[in-house]
DNA sequence: TGTCGCTGGATTGTCGACAATCGAATAAAA
DNA sequence: TTTTATTCGATTGTCGACAATCCAGCGACA
């Protein structure tokens, strides 16, 4: 059980780094739970390595936050509450806008023809045609990253892709369920994927805002019917602990 | 020299936090340049600690984007390119621009006062009656500060006073000495006021954009005349050092 | 019975030492 | 003289041990 080796030994790599992805991925991911406590005696003895890379890597993920340290007592994994989740998709409504706005202007003609191939051929995947799929795979994260990655903006590339969205990745598979919802948003991509095919900057900005006000209001909706079910799904004391 | 105290030694908290705040400080005061690289043993005799709670300030400080570190070589303070610091400015310009907004919704009439209250100060601060104090001093992020407060969504303040200003805060002493500008930008603040006074919260965000905007255009005519100027100003190769 | 204080165990914070790696200065060769 | 190899010094990465702090469980007392 202990000494689980890390998954790609990069020689040239610093252990460091490689825990700090490692954990990154993992919380992602969802294998750690949200609001569970990092123990790290017991990650150093999982990673078969000493506790001083595995702190180095414990404070970067606190900078990008991921974990919420307190003194002495130790870190936690984020649990974002309801508020900070909607305050998140607020966020993104406005940056993600502006990003789709520059990728109409900026993109290249080979990046748009790129994204509309991949979006086919998100359409044929069997997954998306089961109508559970697209929105809860990494399919709808593709076309995000790529309209971000088109904006030409490295800095908003990097606070998007590299922090906001693996917030958003956290709590993706709790709000995936939605019966319409997967095929709504993939006419909503192709609709954007059109404006920005015609250079239409301002129209590309209004509908990727319309697409993400309307995945919050999906939460929004998720979380409204939760509440109604009773406390059993959202205990007061969210510690989240295995 | 030597053995150079850490500034205020609150006994219940940790050494890796204090040197922390004291290096985030130092790097957004311009105290260690831009650039520049970090030197752990250095460090560690001027604060007259170990290595090893240095080196989890300096890791979380890479994750707030202030140091960039390369394995096996070192840190270095974040060099921003113009074409960076401008990113910067359009990222603002759309967040600050939404802040405003719900700021002029969500604001108390107390809040709202007291920012009127602050304003009218700076107004009659020595600083800014010599022309040149306001936009360089902290007033200007005051204004900013109190709208972004303001706005009333948590993680939107986090991402903009906890990160974004302090780069901000970094290169602002470079482009504080336009002539004008602190007086029109003081102009600018008062009719984002008036606008949020009168809940009127669209036009808030439009006047926001502006007053970012133009702060945004001031840095690029700043820039080109260095440049123009020659390479003197610029050199090439930014190591910084000292 | 409920509250307060104490003790023991465990976890976190800090340190100094050693190993691995890089960069610069030096030396050798074309 | 320029280029390439090599060696040495310094810096970074990693580790295990020790000290400080917190938390849970236990017992004493009102």
């Amino acid at each position: 059980m202990s000494e689980q080796a890390l998954p790609i030994l990069d020689d040239t790599e610093t252990l460091s780094e490689q825990v700090f992805r490692t954990i990154q991925a993992a919380i992602v991911k969802g294998e750690i739970a949200p609001g569970s406590k990092i123990s790290e005696p017991e990650l150093a003895r999982t990673y078969g390595i000493s506790r001083g890379p595995l702190r180095e890597a414990i404070h970067r993920l606190e900078g990008q936050k991921l974990l919420v340290r307190i003194p002495h007592v130790g870190a936690r994994v984020v649990s974002l509450s309801h508020a900070e989740l909607i305050e998140l998709y607020e966020i993104r409504e406005s940056l993600e806008g502006m990003a789709c706005r520059l990728a109409a202007e900026r993109m290249t003609q080979a990046e748009i023809d790129d994204l509309r191939r991949v979006l086919d051929l998100h359409e044929q995947d069997a997954a998306f045609k089961a109508g559970v799929g697209y929105y809860q795979q990494e399919g709808d994260f593709d076309f995000h990253y790529r309209i971000i990655q088109g904006s030409g903006n490295q800095t908003l590339s990097r606070m998007l892709c590299g922090e906001l969205y693996q917030l958003v990745r956290m709590y993706r598979l709790q709000f995936s369920a939605t019966p319409n919802r997967p095929r709504q948003a993939f006419a909503e991509h192709h609709r954007i994927l059109d404006a920005i095919a015609e250079r239409d900057g301002e129209l590309a900005e209004l509908l990727m805002r319309r697409h993400i006000a309307a995945s919050k209001r999906n939460i929004e909706r998720h979380y409204q019917a939760a509440q109604a079910r009773g406390a059993a799904v959202k205990p007061s004391k969210s510690r989240g602990e295995s």
